[in-house]
DNA sequence: CGAAAACTTGACCCAACTCAACGAACGTGG
DNA sequence: CCACGTTCGTTGAGTTGGGTCAAGTTTTCG
């Protein structure tokens, strides 16, 4: 890895969006060492069970997906995660691993030493607070999780999750505008909801035939913003996008 | 607060199962100035949307829980919580609290400076290690309540939830020989799971003819762990109770 | 160009919800 | 200590949102 490595740089990026990081912290994260690795879709980036790995990885492209599977065989998707994002800082600190990490698209990771990570989070303060508030917000979207699976409908929750895509894809700079590619099969986004497929099917189709989206095979257009979020009950707060702006303790 | 504080010792005693502390850490832990608060059942100890107080507290004895509301009006709870639990860590380095925590019995909490808290997590690698740990776990625990919110029938959720307490009423140290009494209403149960107060009822009274559980009132016992493990698709993996045994890196 | 995967749509079904009424426990004040 | 209101729990009857099954159609990709 090179001197001004525009990998490590993607996860200064991400976490100067948590918190602010000073000239020494930057460079305290571009001196890690890392590994680049890929992955096809479907591919496993991280396995159950599994002891932690002696490494942890962020995504420096693409879209994966956190997946917990049930007794039935059936499978919940707990999360979905874009560039920047830290895969498993849940094996950062704890034992075991209860779930599994799928890529969505083509995907490349960066692989840093889970000693060489933990150091660096337990001695430097300003990188600490960053990844305290990327693990915290990580824990805020899925209560919001919870409840977007628990207590509404499914219009309700099929419009929830494209709003917070929306966001997220907007947050992680990936083009948009007004609308997006949608990055998962109508199975995958039912599982990610608590749906069957063929109920999102219907679905989709209810909020474009309301005017509220557009759609041509997975491309999404957001016909009507609030109204999206009327429906999905939607409000950004949990996101908590705005950690910087705020000059903050 | 005295020098041989039993506050703040049960806030030692919490850390030293998520990872081990010495010494000085604990010495810098009894060091904290902290308030002890009472709440009644039903008062808000948490309130969504306030600025984050300049406080941070955790549970002393009694259970809260965590809830946010839907725009139907119904009502989710995300999280159950006990002796030992911090009831804000997101506050303690987000700008925004997304949530209600709300007493479900008497509660005593230790209320700590926020600046204070941060100042030790982000000075003190072993505490920082235990903080860690616990904040993650936390997140464990939800991202398996979105499985059971989401992919689970009626007895699953049922059944998963009164496993759930069984181990963390144990962990927490809490009267516990085969049963327990209920903390909580069948509405209240409901909402922990997604489901209608009436259906709660009909679920229990199902796990109950089929001799898995005996109820009295709201005393508890379990006639058939086994049973209600494979009932409810239950592995304690997820709670992560093992962290400390095994020395780690 | 052909096979597999993803998407659509229809018909039917059932788990959980709603509504409603009643009984049991609990707390409060007289 | 008892009367009484309120909350909690229980049970029944009827409804419905979303699941299941199944058959097509379209898209993707090798």
């Amino acid at each position: 890895m090179s001197s001004d490595d525009p990998i490590l740089s993607k996860m200064i990026q991400k976490l100067k969006t948590r918190a602010q990081l000073g000239a020494e912290d930057c460079a305290a994260i571009l001196a890690l060492p890392c590994v680049l690795r890929s992955y096809e879709p479907t591919a496993y980036i991280v396995s159950e069970g599994a002891h932690p790995k002696s490494h942890c990885s962020f995504i420096v492209s693409g879209l994966a997906f956190r997946q917990k599977l049930a007794a039935s065989g059936s499978r919940q998707i707990v999360s979905i995660h874009m560039t920047g994002d830290f895969l498993d800082l849940p094996s950062l600190f704890l034992n075991r691993v209860d779930h599994n990490v799928q890529a969505l698209t083509p995907v490349q990771t960066a692989e840093i030493g889970r000693k060489a990570l933990q150091d660096l989070v337990l001695s430097r303060p300003a990188i600490a607070k960053a990844m305290w508030v990327d693990a915290l917000v990580d824990g805020s979207i899925f209560r919001e999780w919870v409840l977007n699976v628990g207590r509404r409908d499914a219009r309700g929750r099929v419009a929830h999750l494209l709003c917070e895509f929306a966001l997220k894809m907007k947050a992680a700079g990936m083009p948009e505008n007004g609308g997006y590619e949608l990055p998962m099969t109508q199975k995958q986004l039912g599982d990610a909801v608590g749906l069957t497929s063929v109920h999102v099917n219907r679905t989709l189709r209810s909020l474009a035939e309301e005017g509220l989206i557009e759609r041509d095979r997975r491309h999404l257009v957001f016909k009507d913003w609030d109204g999206m979020r009327a429906v999905g009950d939607f409000s950004a707060l949990y996101l908590h996008l705005d950690q910087v702006e705020p000059a903050d303790a």
